[in-house]
DNA sequence: CTAGTGACTGTTT
DNA sequence: AAAACAGCCACTA
């Protein structure tokens, strides 16, 4: 089993509604401090439905840029709201409040 | 083995 | 407030 299934799996725990950062899934994985290898995991990630990754933003409560610049931080939005998740005017989340501990 | 890179984070300008 | 810097570690060439 890869090192990755682990931050899936708690990717997997994130309930409906709600958002978690990078550092606090690495740190729920048992990994604190690998934020970065949770992204690289992510980005490996692929096509996977089992994985809600759109719930997984980055520590200010903003959608993080892919590379090649695809536009993908719209799609992550629409995908949030419509799981109840609200984006203020500058786009990004109340982390006091949607936050996933 | 070394070097470069990245869905990040926290501190300092 | 936003931008720049440094630290971090797995993966690829």
């Amino acid at each position: 089993m890869s090192s990755h299934a682990r931050f899936y799996d708690v990717v997997r725990r994130i309930p409906r509604g709600r958002v978690a950062t990078y550092g606090g899934v690495a740190r729920a994985a048992g990994s604190p401090g690998a934020a970065r290898r949770v992204g690289y995991a992510l980005a490996a990630l692929g096509d996977r439905d089992d994985v809600p990754w759109h719930r997984v933003i980055n520590s200010k409560g903003e959608v993080s840029r892919r590379s090649g610049g695809t536009g993908f931080e719209h799609v992550q939005r629409a995908l949030l709201e419509s799981e109840g998740v609200v984006f203020d005017a500058r786009g990004r989340v109340d982390l006091d409040h949607y936050g996933w501990p």
